[in-house]
DNA sequence: AGGCGATCCTGAGGGC
DNA sequence: TGCCCTCAGGATCGCC
């Protein structure tokens, strides 16, 4: 479910209610959600939760034995801190017990219902970045105007697609590129290579505004999205196409499309979106601009 | 190179 | 109430 917004919306709670916690117990009950060492101490058993850091969609937790964990919530997945006597969510795959600097005892749950998402364990945060965050492109949240024109001029696809290539630029998934694309004006299938520098900047700057924009509210809640805190984002209702097709238009009031692109369900406005015009070709004699090949 | 479909899973929602 | 179908925030793989 969750991409850029939620994502770091789940770190910063995560970092405020358990940043400095040590753990004090690991119970890990399906091993086949963790990848690379599965032992109490690489799910770092008797370690202080130190830092915090987000690439794209990706968590790393790195503790104050250099160990880390790389977490991607893929679809369905969830960090939620549980305090007290709290209900354990369904779907729980690792629970640790925390224990905070003040004393306070808190419980930390993986979930993740459809398990698409994953835990990776590293003896340090570089081997994390190394063997994960190495391939990502930049985060889409700082992305700058240059870097996402260079990289839509290097490639054929449908700018959609591109978008959510997460080796051109990671934290981009099937919301925000349709949110970002409306928001630039530039319609979801267009070649990226077609695209001009000026629109593919103008696009760069859509995806920066329409991150910050969802992480203040903190996120886009679908389903059963919530932060560490349980707490729903507060950016659904701002959807301006995803999940609107056949409604108006916020813009122009006409009637949304949608189709798959890319192979996800894309919804965009056909009218302040437009199709870049299809090529034709020259046909000799027909003006006297035509140019005539030699 | 990249489109496409299948695949990994569970759950929600609609139609009947 | 239940059953069957479709669809869902992600990402990878093999095949054309």
């Amino acid at each position: 479910m969750p991409e850029l917004p939620e994502v770091e919306t789940v770190r910063r709670s995560l970092a405020r209610r358990a940043g400095g916690a040590r753990v004090v117990s690991v119970d890990l009950r399906r091993p086949a959600y963790v990848t690379g060492a599965r032992n109490d101490r690489a799910l770092l058993l008797g370690a202080q939760l130190k830092r915090l850091e987000r690439r794209g969609k990706q968590i790393a937790i790195i503790a104050d034995s250099g160990r880390a964990l790389c977490v991607h919530l893929g679809m369905t997945g969830g960090l939620r801190v549980l305090q007290g006597t709290a209900l354990e969510p369904t779907h729980t795959h690792i629970l640790w017990r925390l224990r905070t600097p003040a004393g306070a005892a808190l419980r930390l749950a993986m979930t993740d219902p459809r398990r698409f998402g994953g835990v990776w364990t590293f003896r340090s945060f570089d081997d994390l970045i190394r063997a994960r965050w190495a391939d990502l492109g930049p985060d889409a949240l700082t992305v700058t105007d240059e870097h996402l024109a260079d990289a839509l001029a290097g490639t054929t696809r449908a700018v959609k697609a591109a978008l959510l290539d997460q080796r051109l630029i990671a934290g981009v998934g099937n919301i925000y590129a349709d949110e970002a694309l409306f928001a630039a004006g530039v319609h979801p299938a267009h070649p990226s290579h077609r695209l001009a520098r000026r629109r593919a900047h103008r696009l760069a700057q859509a995806i920066r505004a329409t991150l910050a924009q969802s992480l203040e509210a903190g996120g886009s809640t679908i389903r059963d999205y919530r932060d560490a805190d349980n707490a729903a984002g507060g950016y659904t209702a701002r959807h301006a196409v995803y999940g609107r097709s056949a409604e108006p238009c916020v813009r122009c009031a006409g009637r949304l499309g949608s189709a798959v692109i890319a192979g996800r369900t894309t919804v965009w406005c056909p009218r302040c979106q437009r199709r870049p015009r299809p090529w034709a070709p020259p046909r000799a004699g027909r003006s006297p601009h035509t140019a005539t090949r030699g």
